[in-house]
DNA sequence: GCCGTTTTCGGCCCGACTGTTTTCAGTCG
């Protein structure tokens, strides 16, 4: 038996059914059913294999009984009769061809019926060459415009464009701020704002979106389109614009009037599904929305704020981060909005490596303690824990191990004083140091570090730094294992996974949960960019079990200091409030909970 | 094909831009 499809695969499977019935003018509802359930597919947080081992298809929004009853024939005999049915008459290539930008069904159908394309596994290549040959100009519909944009687009998809690049926060912050830097010059340019999936603080975003309010849109499109990165423009027109930067991404600007910033600001902020959600909702009421306002029986009024935008719909305003419908709409209509954590609310980090010299199994920190305490303080920190790698076990005694950790927690005991005495003379907060240490998770779950040696620590973060690749039951009774003993207070990185390198571990979170409910475990949401883990919907999972988090920053060098708000920004998207991050706690209560 | 504190039947988000067209279809977000 073939191994079972992945989610990933499900949802393209649903997409090209959507295809199909779209090619053969189904009732165009059914055709968005379909493609909703594929999104439902992309979004669900578990294995949809797992979800029909538990007979929950249905669970899914917009998965109803007959996409679920076709799922299941699926699972159980590896394939669908029903599908197979819609898809008989159609060129299997097609469906390879919807992966190409500016194709969709129809488009993708009339070129592989008229140039006679039916191989998924050459289409691109055969496409190309009919592109060349002048082919696709010639066919009724088509024309040398449609025909070199069409070329462009497989070229750009051999190249690689499969796998959209994604950008990580910061770097998207940066572009974003400099498009938004140059457009302010122009005293056309009210207010300038990036949008979209930045600012809900997606932990990658693919385009680049920015809203500008302005009374001169004509201007404002025409300063944007000449941005000197601009590699390509890609359209224009009266109220919005997009270009291609040079590294391939893509910049959308929507251009709208001070008195209607509001409503664009929600359009635009999305997420497309938060959005549609919205809509269908104000339908009931007899409104319909877009970026332009509200439209009551055809009177349209405008909302210069969100907040407004948002009353008018009768809910308060939901925090951006939010936005992915997840139930935040249900959420404010019931007046039952989260009081999400905020980056103030955050008094120390506990996962930091100076670089005392203790010889670790991985990298080693670039600042001393002193310099990374220091900025602790100027951050209005209460505390700070030293947590850098163990020393390596091939490299070390047991004995030389403890001494180096004995010191370590000597001189943060020394530090301690010496920066108390500077920080009562200068009139700002304590700082509270604590010496921990972060401890790899061997294979079978032991701790790298001696049983002798936890007397010197204050506290330890457990984290797995290889074997990545291990089934998830394994995985999971690995790391119950080395939670099991009592230094080991947080789970650091838990899901292992690196953004645009490797997918984090599959882990039984069920039962990892309850452990950490039970064990008072806490887990960590590591504000490193290219981590992010714990991933926001398990952080959501976690607040939902009452298992407590911490943000930590991972910072191996004191710039990283400052991504803190990255794993606040997780932790939003995740709906934890104040009381589910222990960060958050003064450092009385934090002490009690770390056992200190 | 899905879905429901105004419905288990009768609805189903909204608008912008492009290319190929003489009024619109396709694609996108």
């Amino acid at each position: 038996m073939s191994r079972s499809m992945n989610n990933q695969e499900l949802a393209q499977l649903l997409r090209a059914i959507s295809a199909a019935y779209e090619v053969k003018k189904e009732n165009r509802f059914k055709i968005i059913a379909y493609d909703r359930a594929a999104v439902a597919v992309e979004h669900a947080t578990s294995e949809i294999k797992d979800l029909w081992d538990d007979q929950k298809l249905m669970s899914l929004p917009g998965v109803g009984p007959n996409i679920a009853r076709h799922l299941d024939e699926l699972f159980r005999t590896g394939k669908v009769g029903h599908f197979k049915q819609v898809m008989k008459d159609l060129p299997p290539a097609m469906f390879e061809l919807l992966h190409i930008a500016g194709i969709g069904a129809k488009t993708a159908y009339r070129l592989c019926q008229d140039l006679k394309l039916k191989n998924p596994k050459t289409v691109v290549n055969k496409l190309i060459k009919a592109a060349k040959q002048g082919k696709i100009a010639s066919l009724e519909g088509f024309g040398e415009k449609s025909q070199a944009d069409i070329l462009e687009s497989l070229e750009e998809f051999k190249r690689g464009q499969v796998k959209k690049k994604r950008m990580t926060l910061p770097y998207a912050d940066a572009i974003a701020q400099e498009i938004i830097d140059y457009l302010k010059k122009s005293p056309s340019v009210l207010q300038a704002d990036p949008l979209g999936s930045l600012r809900r603080r997606v932990a990658t975003v693919g385009d680049i979106d920015i809203a500008v309010a302005t009374k001169k849109p004509a201007e404002v499109i025409d300063q944007f389109i000449n941005y000197p990165k601009k590699k390509k423009l890609i359209e224009k027109g009266p109220s919005k614009a997009s270009i291609l930067l040079s590294g391939g991404y893509q910049v959308d600007l929507r251009v709208q009037k001070p008195e209607a910033y509001g409503s664009m600001l929600q359009y635009f902020i999305g997420s497309k599904h938060h959005n549609i959600h919205l809509r269908e909702l104000a339908l009931n009421k007899g409104l319909s929305l877009s970026e332009h306002g509200i439209k009551k029986r055809g009177k349209l009024t405008e909302y210069a704020t969100e907040k407004a935008f948002y009353e008018a719909l009768g809910m308060a305003l939901i925090p951006p981060e939010m936005r992915e419908d997840m139930g935040e709409i249900e959420a404010a209509q019931a007046g039952k909005l989260p009081d999400l954590v905020e980056i103030k609310d955050i008094k120390g980090d506990l996962h930091l490596h100076s670089s005392f010299p203790i010889e670790p199994s991985h990298d080693e920190g670039a600042d001393s303690m002193e310099t990374m305490a220091r900025k602790a303080i100027e951050l209005g920190y209460e505390y700070l824990g030293f947590s850098e790698h163990n020393p390596s076990l091939s490299q070390h005694s047991e004995k030389e191990i403890i001494d180096l950790l004995k010191r370590k927690k000597e001189i943060t005991e020394q530090l301690n004083s010496s920066l108390n005495k500077f920080t009562q003379k200068t009139n700002k907060k304590p700082i509270n140091l604590i010496s921990g240490l972060e401890i790899d998770i061997r294979p079978n779950g032991e701790l790298a570090y001696p049983e002798k040696g936890f007397e010197f620590l204050d506290y330890a973060i457990a984290s797995i730094h290889s074997s990545f690749k291990m089934n998830r039951k394994k995985m999971t009774a690995r790391i119950l294992r080395a939670l099991e003993h009592p230094k080991v207070r947080i789970l650091g990185h838990p899901t292992g996974r690196k953004l645009g390198e490797r997918e984090g571990y599959e882990l039984d979170w069920e039962r990892i949960f309850t452990v950490c409910r039970q064990k008072k475990i806490i887990l960590e949401i590591n504000a490193c960019p290219d981590r992010l883990d714990l991933p926001d919907v398990l952080v959501r999972e976690a607040v939902k079990s009452g298992v407590k988090m911490v943000i930590n920053t991972d910072s191996h060098a004191l710039d990283q200091m400052k991504l803190m708000k990255y794993g606040v920004s997780v932790a939003r998207r995740g709906w934890a409030e104040k009381k589910d991050i222990i960060n958050t706690l003064p450092w009385e209560e934090l002490r009690s909970i770390l056992n200190l």
